[in-house]
DNA sequence: AGGGAGTTGAAACAGTTGTTTGAAACGTGC
DNA sequence: GCACGTTTCAAACAACTGTTTCAACTCCCT
């Protein structure tokens, strides 16, 4: 390989890794096929393996080529940028965890993480690794400055619950909304009696500004719960 | 088919489902084989077709078989058990739920409804029907009698967050495992101030009575926190 | 202009997929 | 014993998978 041709826009690389993206979260690891992600991306089936190897190393490519993209897109927010209002910073790492799973723009991250998370494959562990454990640590961190010192088992389920909470939004967004397109739903007599009217909000996740909200005010509720209950 | 037929106890197709239920729980729809499912059911590849059709209603038949046995084994907690406690029967949901998702007897269902959610396939619909709406909206009966007369949207991000906080356990295992595998942790510092020590408790659900109790707890205080601030 | 590394392309490879076929085996009632 | 509908089986089908092969092409340097 000479230096011309390293510093090169290497066009079709490129844009396999970009149909690889798409394809690999829409059908997964071995749901997407390399015929059609070449035919996608307007290449040849042997590009593939010529610029990647094998189909293993292509998928690990995209993988953290999508991550470096996200975090360059957006820094995660951290408590040392505000070690007075941990609160303030817990309710901005979720306003960014959910931008990071649900945004248009890097919804294709969101999903191959969460395949990954449910199906791992062996590109899973540098995954962990570069990406996931400094979220889950940071998250740590954050929810440590709000409840202050205590016991480290109260924290690691508190970060677990505020995880679930977000991720519900990517994972479970398919069956969600199919619940609110069936007709009639018979059962939603239960809320018959309450004081709004109109269609149930089941609908997944428009307002990430005020899902945050949301999420952040149950989570403090639920951390200072539990941390009466422990101590 | 005679009557004598449709009496018996269809050997294979029993063994089939059962081997199915396995494969499509660890594999899914499409990454299961026939050809492997029935040599692990010791038939032939063509009894698929001869017993259910295609792999399509296949699928759809283990499904229903898997969601039917998981709800005969244990009944649903209601609000109707006990009106007086709803916390009560708050807790004891999550508790089935849980057992729901993570049991090894019925871990196969969860993870079958794990994939179905989050990649549907056109079984989903009557998967929602039968079983996902009905669990969603017992618990959103429940969360009612927990928080009294309220805005429905309370009522609906509440019960958001506890499916959230359980579904964790299910679809992000395999990831949280391997965060406690990893060695050496060195973001684990963040914990060293405080006061226990020992292995981090990184591990995931051994204790479901434990973690049933943590959920719950967290929850309440969630929608206290919820119910305040929006009154 | 010509040599040569880098890249692309059509075709073929071996393997797997779900499904179909038609003959054999089975169990049951006469 | 014989015939019947039901079930099983080995074999083959066409379509698809990831990968390899090797000739053709492009582009840059001397």
């Amino acid at each position: 390989m000479s230096n011309a041709a390293e510093s090169r826009t290497d066009a079709t690389r490129d844009r396999l890794i970009e149909a690889g993206t798409e394809a690999f979260a829409a059908h997964g690891f071995r749901g997407a096929s390399i015929r059609e992600i070449c035919r996608q991306a307007e290449a040849n089936p042997a590009a593939v393996n010529y610029h990647f190897g094998d189909k293993e190393r292509f998928y690990a490519e995209v993988l953290v080529t999508a991550h470096q993209q996200a975090v360059a897109r957006r820094p995660m927010p951290r408590l040392a940028d505000d070690p007075e209002h941990p609160r303030v910073v817990l309710r901005s790492w979720i306003r960014w965890f959910l931008d990071l799973l649900l945004s248009d723009e890097s919804s294709a991250l969101g999903r191959l993480m969460a395949r990954e998370m449910f199906q791992p494959t062996a590109a899973l562990e540098e995954l962990v690794l570069r990406s996931i454990r400094p979220t889950v640590m940071t998250l740590a961190e954050i929810v440590l400055g709000v409840v202050g010192p205590t016991r480290r088992a109260l924290v690691i389920r508190s970060v677990q619950s505020i995880l679930g909470q977000c991720l519900f939004y990517k994972h479970s967004q398919p069956a969600m909304e199919h619940i609110s397109k069936l007709d009639p739903p018979p059962e939603l007599q239960v809320f018959a009696g309450l004081p709004d009217k109109g269609p149930m909000p089941w609908e997944m996740a428009q307002d990430l500004d005020a899902l945050a909200d949301g999420i952040a005010e149950f989570s403090l509720g639920g951390i200072e719960r539990i941390k009466e209950d422990k101590t």
